[in-house]
DNA sequence: ACCGGTACTCAGCAACACCAAGTAGTTCGC
DNA sequence: GCGAACTACTTGGTGTTGCTGAGTACCGGT
């Protein structure tokens, strides 16, 4: 993906995971590998952690240590009642967008 | 709208301008005016002007200066070549996006 | 003469994603 | 048992972007 893919996952990359995080805990190296899978191809390892570190300073998940059969222990995420709020937040704030986006589409051509 | 709505303006907002110029030129204040009626309360006329400057630099639009009736000239911009094809990737950065999210926000549920 | 609407500019700030490198633990081949 | 490869997280510095707030300037109506 090009450069404009970039900019456009500020704010939304936060959402992104934390959806993901609303379906079932899980931590910083899983979420990667499958935003990887997912075509988010070159999404850097770096972010990830960075925003998950983010997220539970301002509260909005839970955090357990756990520990793994190969590697360093993992740091396990769940979204808790105050991620979920926000979550839905989020969505609202999407739908707007993407709203508004589409019927820009269809009346500029 | 909220604060979440700063950070996911981010990247999309440059495809918004872009959108709205490739269905006729247009100038700043009239963009922003314009942006306000759809909705985007809160963005502010700055934004939009160094928005406007930046596409200028690398050449995505033309300007032209016209003078106003009722104020100083303005500055007309218009969608150039570069700039349709710039749209276009855009648009597929999106289409991208979103389908992601659409897959998300019903798998989560 | 002044105020409100029109129209654009500029300097400084905060948030976010990226990059690069580093730390550590485990497993597996040589 | 030593290094490579994979797992897993951390840290420091960079560039882009949108926001804030103030400033400039031109016009019309009262």
């Amino acid at each position: 993906m090009g450069k404009q893919a970039t900019e456009m996952l500020k704010g939304t990359l936060e959402g992104i995971v934390l959806a993901i995080l609303s379906g079932q805990p899980a931590y910083g190296y899983e979420i990667t590998a499958w935003l990887r899978e997912q075509g988010f191809s070159d999404i850097a390892e770096g972010t990830i952690y960075a925003l998950l570190v983010r997220v539970e300073q301002r509260g909005l998940v839970d955090v357990e240590k756990v520990p793994s059969e190969k590697g360093p222990p993992r740091k396990v995420y769940s979204l808790n009642a105050q991620g979920r709020e926000y979550l839905e937040e989020f969505w609202r704030t999407w739908s707007f967008l993407a709203e508004r986006l589409e019927q820009l589409r269809e009346g500029g051509k």
